[in-house]
DNA sequence: TCCGATTCTTACCTTTTGGTGAGTACCCGA
DNA sequence: TCGGGTACTCACCAAAAGGTAAGAATCGGA
């Protein structure tokens, strides 16, 4: 999602970050606890390794996502979340649970 | 944004319904009170009309938003948000009581 | 020597989203 | 008769997001 220059509330700058079709979904499984690359193209199924990579970077680059480098043959990359993605994460905490108790009904609106 | 037929967590289907660039930031001026077309065409700057219609058509099919018309001339059209809405605007506080705290760390990111 | 595992990287293309500008319909008041 | 105000609607185009598929680098083991 392209970004404003300023967000007009605290709102706005939330989605600045987790915006998008995959970022909210990364935030919880990394919140789960520490993943690799191949875990998190796993668990995301239909994700593309692009999509994937550049997600993760822009959350990297936002402070949300740890990366650690392995020097190993194979490579092995970890990600895991920062404190600051974390704390992202709790404050999602309400929308998630207000999701769970809508799903049937937001999911039976398309149909 | 386009939907997914099947949510994986409650996240997801929340942001099913609020994601995209408009509709968290219409939610909130709606939670403000009652508000005409014009109003919220001045009140969310840099939209266009036919975003506007369109974002507020899709929240009053999902039944987050109640649309009034009065059959007056100049013609009255009245927005306000269901039940429904203000339940989740309510579990959005969080996410933007999250996003006040860090918005300025946030913008500063993309300078 | 060739294959497999793993994490990317790149080029190219399609789909989706968003913006522009014009037009419609209505009635009122100048 | 003409312009103003309101809430759209439509056709067309541009920008952004997202997908596909191929390739690169590395080393161990068959």
């Amino acid at each position: 999602m392209k970004r404003r220059r300023t967000y007009v509330c605290g709102l706005d700058a939330a989605f600045g970050v987790v915006g998008g079709k995959w970022k909210a979904l990364l935030l919880w499984e990394l919140d789960q606890g520490v993943r690799r690359f191949g875990e998190l193209r796993r668990a995301l199924e239909g994700i593309s390794e692009k999509m994937l990579i550049q997600q993760l970077r822009e959350m990297e680059h936002d402070g949300l996502v740890h990366r650690e480098v392995f020097r190993e043959v194979p490579p092995r990359v970890e990600y895991s979340l920062t404190d600051f993605g974390r704390s992202l994460n709790k404050a999602m905490e309400p929308l998630g649970d207000w999701g769970e108790e809508h799903k049937a009904r937001i999911e039976a609106l398309h149909l």
